[in-house]
DNA sequence: TATAATTATTAGGGTATCCTAAATTTATTA
DNA sequence: TAATAAATTTAGGATACCCTAATAATTATA
């Protein structure tokens, strides 16, 4: 498998390819190449039955397919561990190196290296680390718009994209950081936040805040 | 760049191709690939100044292409000191891994990972890490079948490939371990070692032992 | 339901890597 | 030095990935 197809299958399952068709524009998007080429690949990935594809409809994973995924998204969670842990990279700045090194690293690599950091369950921006053989088990979360009014939340993850971890942190928002949603202006797209360690309000995009992972703080 | 590239310089490097000019050959045989894929590739790193070509006799790296090949080799040999130190691999088994993990490391993350590994001046079989703007400075080592009969010497480094580290293991020498030469034959092309610490005689083949280096311990 | 807008596919190319077979150049050696 | 052997280059192809322009299918909208 190339770098390119691995790349390609990981989009896939980050875009939902387990359970719905994913158009390829979504998959162009994302990637950054032009529709046709989508469609060339995906006729390519049916081929060797990483994926399933329906022309004009979109296109799913096989359970091959998602396996692979899932073993490509658990390489590239574990550098982010160490990147962060160990050598002390900043949050924001890890993506890119662990979108490279996932390509480069062989399951024995891959098991010694999670053996080394312990068997950490989840990358720096809270996205969940698959273990073998097993379902990834995100922790029950939701998106923050769509949380209750006054409900104490705490932040589990963030949607891992150097710009989103940027204004998030901008806005003193934080993995771990405990918030309460106490007003939103759905016409206007604003939602007002309040910080509860720090007492201070925050506004930010209602739109934006879809990448903002929340759990309910069971207290 | 791609890795593919990299390689190219890496090798060149790696075959003298600083101070004289590789033949296509012996690029071909290292890499595994024909010899017309290796005058296409040199031209075109010709095109991007990182090799100078003279048809018919040979490549050699330009200031450039000497540059970029030690800066490879430094990523490689940093991770090979990764894997082996923390991550508790076979010295036998590195190198491969290294070599893919040396395409995907950014200058910060090897930097990085130099600080975390305290700065070490050897990887796992004795190859110098070069330091930035610095020639990389091998001790002044000897091949194996150059030293005199009845010197002691110390094995400070074994060429990267597993098969001659399967080889120099089975016959006990190691990295660190302290032998003297205690006869040669030529013709036979052989040569008997006597190891200091296991009192052991070995007998190995004096073309192989071309791929062990040493230091006369000055004692 | 016709028309427009959106999305996807086809057609036709381009570059990077690699290959085999044939032709050429260089090195060896009788 | 002439013939032979070895190394290299040229010719002609193949596959993987990407692209733009044109065409076709689907979806949204009036
Ligand atoms: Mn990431
Ligand atoms: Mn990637
Ligand atoms: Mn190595
Ligand atoms: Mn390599």
């Amino acid at each position: 498998m190339s770098p390119t197809k691995e790349d390609y299958l990981k989009i896939l399952f980050e875009l939902g390819g387990r359970t719905e068709q994913v158009p390829n524009k979504e998959i162009a998007n994302r990637l950054g190449i032009s529709p046709p080429t989508v469609t060339e690949m995906m006729n390519s990935l049916v081929k060797a039955g990483w994926v399933v594809y329906t022309p004009y409809k979109g296109s799913k994973l096989t359970p091959k397919g998602t396996e692979y995924a899932k073993k490509l998204i658990r390489k590239h969670r574990l550098w982010e561990v160490f990147l962060v842990k160990h050598l002390g990279f900043d949050i924001n700045k890890v993506h890119p190196e662990a979108e490279l090194l996932e390509h480069s690293t062989s399951t024995v690599l891959a098991d010694k290296l999670e053996t080394y950091l312990n068997f950490p369950e989840y990358c720096p921006h809270g996205g969940a680390i698959p273990v073998d053989s097993m379902e990834a088990q995100e922790v029950k979360t939701l998106h923050l718009p769509e949380v209750e009014v006054d409900t104490p939340v705490k932040i589990s993850r963030i949607v891992d994209d150097e710009k989103l971890l940027q204004y998030f942190r901008n806005h003193d928002l934080n993995i771990g950081d405990s918030i309460i949603v106490t007003s939103r202006d759905i016409s206007l797209d604003l939602m007002t936040v309040h910080h509860i360690s720090s007492k201070e309000t925050i506004q930010i995009s209602q739109t934006i805040a879809q990448y903002l992972f929340v759990e309910i703080i069971s207290s």
